[in-house]
DNA sequence: CGAGGCGTTGAATGGCCTCAACGATGGTGG
DNA sequence: CCACCATCGTTGAGGCCATTCAACGCCTCG
């Protein structure tokens, strides 16, 4: 199921930090030019294509990542192989902080679009946020995101019925995308995001269009009618 | 609903941190023997009881919480007033940690039993971790931790039929609590823990108890048959 | 053109929720 | 001391909603 990439293949170049277009909202965003000459280890930056897996679950990493465009998601699975994503990781997050714990990753990050990032070696990220406490409080604020993220998740998309949930995600969409269209997911993912199974994804999604809560543009783009996806909210 | 405590009703003294029962495993774990001299603010202790509040969500507050015995819940509330808790707070547990980022805490935190706090002011944490590594890696520990934890109440306590996941919260109880002896909660916390109505919870722990997956010893005390849960799940 | 993946839809089952009643318990006040 | 009340756990009945199993159309790709 899950398409293997090695390192090499996926490898797109060097960054230049220093010239990074997500520079305000990057991790290195406290950093000085000083700083940077204490980077050893090159930043290499990797292209994955949907379905391919940035790490695994159980893999112990020496890389974090930050995603400059795209989208990945992270798989948590059960024993009996039901699999649940618990968060997405989207442009200017970061993920894989559990490298600096020396611990393994604790899910699968799987490319959902087309998606950029950089990796960055553990070793250069303690060794900048030992000097730097700009860096290290960056890093607690990720990790404080991250925390915030998987609350909503639990209360918003894993709370009461199938269409207050894909009405909730849809919100949730609409918000983080800017104007009122957003790209959906595959029905697959739709259910393993809400805790469904992919039939009731089918049937509600289908459901919404219609009722005109949503429009469809093709290709899975859609465009959300926020007012009266609220409304059915808070009756 | 909630019982509101004045800090200075609950307050039972000031702490010695460097004679903590709890130091091998606190947040000071690290700190040598001058550091403790860098404590300028007391560190204050409170004891809860149950059903009172800690703190409440959207609050902006300066201190974060070490559980010295007992066990918090917290609480999130969705606009339409359904409540789901999202983890649980033991010995030796940190909670708060969004002071340390000048944020409002995300959560009402409430004691489910008798509860000893330690009160760790942010000035007097920021000083301290500025200064030592080991205590600022502890705290990134202390984030990572919480995450793990959201992200299997995520997984395995929001995910499949109620009885599955009435089961993977005994097994976790049991886990934590070394014995298979656990002290389980009221009917209406299971629900907001598990997703699921109070009545539907209390149906699942009957039928356990007549199926001989639970004795009843008492007190909300139960024994679990362990063998038995672990089955009922890999089928 | 055939195969496979994906989204959709149908029918039937069952699990969970809703609403309701009832017993046990514990605290309060007469 | 006991009647009273509030809270909590339990259980029942009924209905809805999600799941399950299945079939079908559409699309892409080999």
């Amino acid at each position: 199921m899950s398409i293997r990439v090695t390192f090499k293949e996926a490898w797109s170049g060097e960054a230049d930090c220093k010239l990074c277009t997500l520079r305000e909202s990057a991790l290195f965003a406290g950093l000085e030019e000083s700083d940077f000459e204490q980077i050893h280890q090159p930043i290499d930056q990797i292209l994955l294509q949907p379905g391919q897996t940035l790490y695994q679950a159980g893999v112990m990493g020496d890389r974090l990542f930050t995603v400059r465009s795209g989208m990945l998601k992270l798989v948590q699975y059960l024993p009996d192989g039901a699999q649940r994503i618990v968060r997405l990781v989207k442009a200017a997050d970061v993920t894989g902080l559990e490298a600096l714990l020396k611990q393994a990753y604790e899910h699968d990050a799987v490319a959902m679009q087309p998606t950029e990032l950089c990796c960055l070696p553990v070793a250069t990220v303690k060794a900048l946020s030992g000097r730097n406490p700009e860096l290290h409080i960056e890093l607690l604020k990720r990790w404080h995101r991250a925390l915030s993220e998987a609350d909503a998740w639990l209360t918003e998309l894993s709370t009461g019925p199938a269409r207050e949930r894909i009405a909730r995600l849809l919100l949730r969409l609409v918000r983080d995308s800017g104007g009122p269209e957003v790209l959906l997911f595959g029905r697959e993912d739709l259910g393993a995001m809400l805790g469904i199974t992919t039939e009731t994804a089918s049937r509600t999604i289908a459901e919404f269009k219609r009722q005109g809560l949503l429009d469809e543009l093709g290709g899975n783009h859609y465009r959300a009618d926020v007012d009266q996806l609220k409304r059915l909210l808070d009756e």
